[in-house]
DNA sequence: TTCGTCGGATTGTCCGACAATCCGACCGTG
DNA sequence: CACGGTCGGATTGTCGGACAATCCGACGAA
């Protein structure tokens, strides 16, 4: 993902003129380098479940098949391997990332502690954070209630998740949270979907908003904890762990 | 698709027959690409002050200057851009990264964040983990003692923050860790060595691990909230802050 | 001043090439 | 049959060259 564009022109701070506050601000232009596409191509060929895990991503393939240079497809590769969602063994070419159950343990793990340092924040985070998680909580219920798609339910939750870490906010712990959240859904994309019970977590969700908006900051932590807790138990029983 | 050559052939997890628990545990071999070795340079590089931040890492100069094609640089420029050591902009190429106020504060918070999860689990944590922290307060103590070089220092430090997040037990958080480090090792090489005031915080550590020892470990976490406030606030004056 | 234009420098992408490495099959020996 | 050696194909890692696109600064005109 690797977001964070939003170009920020440095303020020239020699003297006088310091007054002009970016007439232009909310513009911005679509940078976008064949190695982005690739590697998007290649998210969500993984995420749809078009690419299982564990297969080979063959760089002479790739670039035959999406009509771009090998080189290219290498570079777009590494992206990927730097987000975890693919592995590289050396001489040995990349593949798309199997998730063993310790990696899903980790994984939970850390958005625990994420989740949890944001969610304690919730009283000294800004208006501007806390208006995000509503929204994040409200469009997932809404989704809920209409009825969306699976890829769709799916998006909206883990939005609310990464919307709990902006709490703290730091910019990177929320790139932390991003990059655990895309693992996590690569291990969602390989359980079959029959297997996943439906969300009916909108209703925790709310609670977890009225929780903080009473104020009753450490029952709520002690609320996500209870439920990333679940989800883990949850993934790890439809992956079939022994 | 392709479905036909792909067989499932198990992967080699032990996770089955785990009679042989290893007998060729200890060994491993250095491999080491060139990417790699050039992403090292850069890094040592950078960490040593001998590239500025802000420095522009041109692909051909550095490939004609370390003898090895400019893919090859290029795909080392990209590693190191992951690690947030240098930046990217399209089309202009890559340069040290100018870590600014902003991010400065944002590593700290970050880092206070996961390091206090990671104190918090003191109690939690395995034998191994806590005998690391131990460990790596030894070393830096005994590298204050020993009137160590200055980089030492800073390492050894740093590698006892490190630690501390190694508590919770989560690989992702210590290399989450890790990365924060890193960028804050960039902003150290920028600081004027005469400008920072000597490390005495050899006995802050050891009061900390005194602390948890003694299970006390909520007032550890407030030390450590503490103790990277004013580490900020340290580095912040030093890099000449309004 | 402000606005085109031009040339040089650098990146983004492509292509082709080769050695190194890995993998599986085949084969000979004991 | 088990074991070790050899060989060929497939794939990666690295190289070198090439070109268009883009950016930057300077120069010059309105």
């Amino acid at each position: 993902m690797t977001h964070e564009g939003a170009g920020r022109h440095d303020e020239r701070v020699v003297g006088d003129n310091a007054q002009v506050p970016d007439p232009y601000a909310a513009l911005h232009v679509e940078v976008t380098s064949t190695v982005d596409r690739v590697a998007d191509e290649l998210r969500r060929a993984v995420f749809d479940g078009d690419l299982e895990s564990g297969t080979p991503l063959r760089e002479l393939a790739l670039a035959a098949s999406l009509g771009v240079a090998r080189s290219t497809v290498r570079e777009a590769l590494g992206v990927l391997v730097g987000e975890g969602i693919a592995t590289r063994e050396p001489n040995r070419g990349v593949t798309v990332a199997t998730p063993d159950v310790a990696s899903v343990r980790d994984v939970c793990r850390a958005r625990a502690v994420l989740e949890v340092a944001g969610v304690r924040r919730w009283a000294a985070a800004t208006d501007d954070e806390r208006s995000e998680v509503r929204a994040a909580v409200g469009a997932y219920t809404d989704a809920v209630r209409r009825g969306a798609t699976y890829a769709e339910l799916n998006e909206t939750h883990l939005a609310v998740h990464v919307s709990l870490v902006g709490l703290a906010g730091s910019p990177r712990l929320v790139h932390m949270a991003r990059s655990l959240v895309a693992e996590l859904k690569l291990v969602l994309a390989q359980i079959d979907r029959a297997e996943r019970n439906a969300h009916d977590q909108a209703d925790t969700h709310g609670a977890l908003v009225a929780l903080l908006d009473a104020g009753r900051v450490e029952e709520a932590a002690h609320e996500i904890e209870h439920h990333l807790a679940a989800a883990e138990q949850d993934i790890l029983r439809a992956l079939g762990v022994a």
